[in-house]
DNA sequence: TTGAAAGCGCTAACAT
DNA sequence: ATGTTAGCGCTTTCAA
């Protein structure tokens, strides 16, 4: 019951009292000093004829319409955008807003992506999130920060906005730990090729931890190839034939990792008995199917977009304990999921 | 350029007309009888305060808001939401529409599905697109009929809603004609054991594309387990161990052929020198992953997504040729993507 | 060729 | 304890 021609006018005279007492008792304004009685009939009266505030006149009158914008990144080609999406849903309807979406590509020039931003700016959007599909640094469109907006899973380079990532290294460094705890001590990686965040802070992780067991991470094979599953299956390729071959191996996504299962499966390798493997992403789609299903690091989306828009609503209603609107830069948790794919080796 | 403060009015006053001028020209309205010289002066000062309506407003005057409310299953549970978004909302923008959002669960109870359509309807939307992650028969919210809808992926038992859905029978037709035509006269199925359309929809077209081709359509070997990976090795291990083992293995999914592609590598055939699999969905991380990558069959989401929003606007725009109101339900291709799973027999 | 005025549904001063 | 009035930014009669 909502859309209906029903206003507050109809609730008015159904309950005999004037449009501002109903908007008084509807609203539960706190200065309203309205009896009981009639606090009763104006809920009877909306409720028998199924009133629905209308929103938008709610918005006109005071300047904040309740939505938030969210400008997501290629939507359709990966699985991260639907996560996104849902914490950001549920946690802005947990405080009575509502998502407002516009896709944007991620190779959208400069103006498509200001106007892109603008669509949700002429609806009156009361703040937004701007989600791109993989950890990066962004050039935010100029008009961006017309109202108060949130990064979510990018961040820029001088810092501007508030915005969230995921915990690269330390994702990285419970993916070996998992790999240590079962008694490896030769820990190879296979990382992506590409410049961006997640690359030099899985592998920074990588090291590091290594280096903390006691091991030289420095030295430690590290193999790198297309994040795609042949550039898995080419990196693990390599780094099984080395000299120094693994017993336990990171792979830097579950893409990856699957092409590590093919290669180890030419070699002759059974995982987890002869190989260990660690992916990265929980593509549930990917690594729940393989077999043995593939014990890899979480990515936070859902997290991600739901502290996102936590944040962004805390910023527009002034929450003092939000910590003002000091932007920075907040890194969430990438826990490790545990499936098949990791064991003891079989000569550690 | 669009929330600053700046309204129809600063537009006035600077270029020296009336408010109802400024709306006027910028609206283009066809009885306004302005001269060029005035209609200039007005955009010049549009443009150069950096004016942008105020769609809210606007929304409340012409009791229109150009929003399109998609309520969709799950979104974060499969891919196939992230194109029917993106299909949507690629349609809607074309025709100045934007989406607005809510997430809903494929298990909520009848009461939150209402709770969710009415917190669209109270922002007013115009239209409503219903998504459900899989094509199925959906009860839809009483409430649904409160603006014009359309439903994607699912049907009413009565019809009672245009919608749109995959011709899940012609896309298990295009599968077993590319083993067909490949020379595949042994071909062989593997099912889910759900009750959904897709089961018994891809069953009819895999028997009655064989019985077309001069087959024993009735007689051909058939599996069915849960459809992910594990299920498919368990009925792909079964099938291939039959007496009538097929050579040429259509899927029910993706999942299912990623679990077929382990029965065989256990029984010692190659793909697709011993045997060739085709599977459905296309789910890109997973059919573009397999080695060798997987033919399969595509899900149309995001042009199932492009003509819902598309036949919804037209519906509300009145638009004469889109055949009026009648529900009915589109039925859209699902077309084959050839990759590298399906080739000769060795013995046909 | 242009402008004044009314009103979309609602809220908030400011009366009473 | 409740009602009157004005106005959010815009579009649209209607008048000039």
């Amino acid at each position: 019951m909502a859309r209906s021609t029903i206003g507050i006018k109809d609730v008015a005279v159904a309950a005999g009292v004037s449009a501002t007492t109903v908007s008084h008792v509807l609203n539960d304004v706190s200065y309203a000093r309205i009896s009981p009685e009639t606090r009763r009939k104006v809920k009877a009266a909306a409720r028998q004829l199924g009133y629905g505030p209308n929103r938008v006149a709610q918005a006109l009158r005071n300047r904040r319409t309740g939505v938030l914008g969210l400008v997501s990144e290629d939507v359709a080609t990966t699985p991260h955008a639907g996560r996104i999406i849902q914490g950001a849903d549920d946690a802005a309807r947990a405080r009575g807003y509502t998502l407002m979406l516009i896709n944007t590509a991620a190779s959208a020039s400069p103006a498509s992506r200001e106007g892109d931003v603008d669509a949700v700016l002429e609806r009156q959007v009361d703040g937004i999130l701007y989600a791109t599909m993989y950890h990066r640094v962004l050039e935010t469109p100029a008009n961006l920060g017309k109202v108060p907006a949130v990064l979510v899973d990018a961040v820029t380079a001088d810092g501007s906005f508030p915005s969230v990532v995921p915990d690269e290294y330390g994702g990285a460094r419970a993916a070996v730990a998992a790999l240590l705890e079962a008694g490896h001590s030769r820990i190879g990686f296979i990382n992506n090729v590409e410049d961006v965040p997640s690359t030099s802070e899985r592998l920074r992780g990588f090291r590091e931890t290594l280096t903390a067991a006691g091991l030289d991470g420095g030295q430690a094979p590290v193999e790198a190839s297309s994040s795609d599953a042949a550039g898995g299956y080419e990196a693990a390729s390599r780094i099984l034939r080395r000299t120094d071959a693994p017993s336990g191996l990171f792979c830097y996504n579950d893409q990856m990792a699957m092409g590590a299962y093919r290669a180890a499966a030419e070699l002759g390798l059974a995982i987890p008995a002869d190989l260990s493997v660690v992916g990265f992403d929980d593509q549930e789609l990917v690594a729940g199917s393989l077999f043995p299903g593939l014990t890899t690091v979480a990515l936070p989306h859902y997290a991600m977009g739901a502290w996102a828009a936590d944040r962004l609503i805390d910023i527009l209603e002034g929450d003092p304990d939000a910590g003002g609107e000091e932007p920075g830069t907040t890194v969430l948790e990438c826990p490790l999921v545990v499936r098949a794919s990791v064991a003891a080796p079989r000569n550690p």
